[in-house]
DNA sequence: CATGAATGAGAGTTCATTCAT
DNA sequence: CATGAATGAACTCTCATTCAT
C-alpha cells in the first residue's frame, strides 16, 4: 500500500479520535475509535503508539490550530480585541469537549517532552497577547500571565463539562472578561 | 454488639476513601482504600454499597460542612465578606482534591435524586449570599447565579487539578473576585 | 442463656431455611435465612456448622417425616393406596420447593455418612410399598426398586421446578403411576 | 484475516464449554471453560457476550440437532418409534450432564425471547411425534402435550443427575413408555 | 502495512465463614 | 451463647495492547 494511504489513515483515525473523545472523553474505547475511523484497532496503534500517544497528538493538533490563530490575531491590529478574543475562542473551543482541557495544561505543566516546546510557544502567545493588552491598557496591569493561565484553565474545564447552556457560559465568561480590564471601584 | 467498631471503620473508610480519592481521583480502586482503611474490601462494601456511593457520601459530607459554613457567614454580618469568604472557602476545599469537583456540580445539575436537596440547599445558599452582596453593592448586580455557579465551577476544577502554586490559585481567584465588583472602567 | 433458648433458636433457624430454601434454592444466602429466623449469622453457624450441613438437615427431618407417613401407610391395610399415596405424597411435598429434590437423592447415592441410615430406611420403606403392591398385583411385578426411585426424582425434580401447573402436573403424575399397574395392551 | 481462527476457536470454547456445563453445571466458572478451550477469558466473551449467552448457545445447538432428529423420525414412517424413539433420545442425549435441563425448559417457559421460535419448534414437534402415536394407537389419547412434557423433563432431569447406571434409567424409561401406550388393566 | 482476534491483568462486587465484642 | 461486622477468595466482565494471519 503506498505511503500516501499510511497518511490518510493516520489522518482518518486522528479525526475519528478527535470526536469520540470529544464526546465520551478519555474514557472512550480504542475499539470505537478505530471503528468510526473505518480501521482495525491494529492501524490505529500503527500510526499512534498508545492511547495516550492518540490523545497527545490530538491537543498538539489542536494546540497548532489556536497558535496560528493567536499569530493572527496579534497581527490584526487591536490587542485588546486580540487578547479577548483568544481567550473567548479557547474557551468557545472546548464548549462541550471532554477531555479537551490539557489543551490548556499543555501551556502549563506536567507535559510530556515533545511537546515541550509547543507548550513554550503557547504560553509565550499568551503572554505577548497579555502584553499587549496590558500595554494598551485594556487588561489590568497586576495580572501576570500564570494566573491568566488558571483563569483560562479555569473557563475552559467549566465548558468542557456540558453542563452549562450556552448562553450561561458566554455570561459567565462576560464576567471574567470585563474584569480583566482596568477599572475603578464604584 | 461490635457497634462501636462500626462507626470506628466506617470513619476509617470515609477517611481513606476522601484521602484516596483526592490523590487519585474516582478512578481509584476500592482496594485502594480498603487497604489505607486497614481493612478487606468486604467492609469497605459493607458501609458502602458501591463505589458510586462511597463516593457521593463524601462529597454529601463535605458539602453539608460548606452549607454549615455558609449558614454561619450569612448570619455574621458583613454580606460582602460572607459571600467572598464562602466563595473562596470552597475553592481553598477543593484546592489538590481530585475528583472533588462534583461538590459542585451537585448544586448543578446530574444528581442522584437522593440528594437533590442538598443540591438545592446549595445553589439556595450561595444565591443567599449573592443576593445579600448585591444589596450592599458588593457584588455586580448584572451577575445572575447560574454565572456565577459556572464561575465557582471553572475555579474549583482549576484548583483541583494540582496544577498551579497556591500563589498563583490566591491570585487568579483574587482576579475573579475583584472583577465581580462594581466597577467604572477607566 | 439457657438451654431451652438454645433449642428453640435451632428450631427457628431450621424452619427460616426450610422456607428460604424452598424459595429461592441452594443459592439463597445465609444472611436471609438468618433474618428470616430474627438470629444473627453467627447463631445460624451455631447451630449448624456449614451451609449444606443446615441444607442437609433440613433434608433430613423432611426425610423422618416422609418415613413416619410410610409407615402409617404400611400399616394402613391397602398396599395398592399405599404405595400410589406414598409416590404422589412425595411428590406433593416437593412441589415448587427448590432445591429439595435431594431428599430422594438421600434415598440413591452420596450422602453423608450420618445419613447413610436414613437414607437405608428410606429405599428400604419405599421397597416395602412396593414389594406389598407388586404382591397384591397392584403394580407391575417387573418394576424394580432403584427404577422404581428413578421415576420418583424425575417426577420429584420436574415438580420442584414451579414450571407446571398444579393440573399438568397431576395428570403427569397420573399417566406415569397408571404405567405402573399391571396391564395388557390393546 | 485470521478469520479461520476465529472460527475454529470459538468451536473450542464452545466444545469446551460444553463439556465443562455437562460436568460442573451452570456454576461453572468461565476461566475454567477458557482454560479447557485453551485460550484467555477474553476470546471466551469475544464470542459469547455473557455466560448466560453461552449456555443459550450451547443449548440452542443441541436443541438444533435433536429438531432435526425429530424431523427425521416423522418422516421415517413408523409413528410409534419415531415417538418412542424421540423421547428416549432426548433423554440419552442429557445422562450425566448436568445443567443440560433448560433445552427442555426451552419447550416450555421461561425462555429468553430470542429462542421463543425454537421453543416453540420443540413444542411442535414433540406435539406432532405425540399426534401422530396416538393417531396409530401407540400412545395413550387421553395423554396430552403439557403432561408428556413435563414426564419428558422429569426423565430428563434424572438423566441428568448422573446419579442412576445406564440400565436403571433405561428400565425406568422403559416403564415410562411402556405406560404410556393404550392398555387395559389386568 | 492492515486486520481484528486473542490476551490477561485488573476492576467492581458477592457471600460463606470467622471472630471480636 | 448471640451478634453482626469483618474477611478475602471467587466470580463475571472490560479493554488497552499485542501479534498471527
Amino acid at each position: 500500500m503506498a505511503r500516501s494511504d499510511a497518511v490518510r489513515n493516520r489522518e482518518k483515525v486522528r479525526q475519528a479520535a478527535e470526536t469520540v473523545l470529544s464526546e465520551q472523553g478519555l474514557s472512550a474505547r480504542m475499539d470505537e475509535i478505530a471503528r468510526r475511523a473505518g480501521v482495525g484497532v491494529g492501524t490505529v496503534y500503527r500510526h499512534f503508539a498508545t492511547k495516550e500517544a492518540l490523545y497527545q497528538a490530538i491537543v498538539t493538533a489542536r494546540v497548532d490550530v489556536l497558535l496560528a490563530e493567536a499569530d493572527q490575531l496579534r497581527e490584526s491590529g487591536d490587542p485588546r480585541t486580540a487578547f479577548f478574543t483568544f481567550f473567548t475562542r479557547i474557551v468557545a473551543d472546548a464548549t462541550g469537549k471532554k477531555a479537551y482541557t490539557d489543551a490548556l495544561r499543555t501551556a502549563g505543566i506536567d507535559l510530556k517532552s515533545e511537546q515541550a516546546a509547543q507548550a513554550a510557544r503557547m504560553r509565550q502567545a499568551i503572554d505577548d497577547l497579555l502584553r499587549n493588552a496590558q500595554q494598551t491598557a485594556a487588561v489590568r496591569r497586576d495580572a501576570a500571565l500564570p494566573e491568566i493561565l488558571a483563569l483560562l484553565r479555569g473557563a475552559t474545564m467549566a465548558a468542557e463539562t456540558g453542563d452549562y447552556p450556552a448562553a450561561v457560559l458566554d455570561r459567565s465568561l462576560q464576567l471574567l472578561l470585563d474584569g480583566l480590564r482596568p477599572h475603578a471601584d464604584i
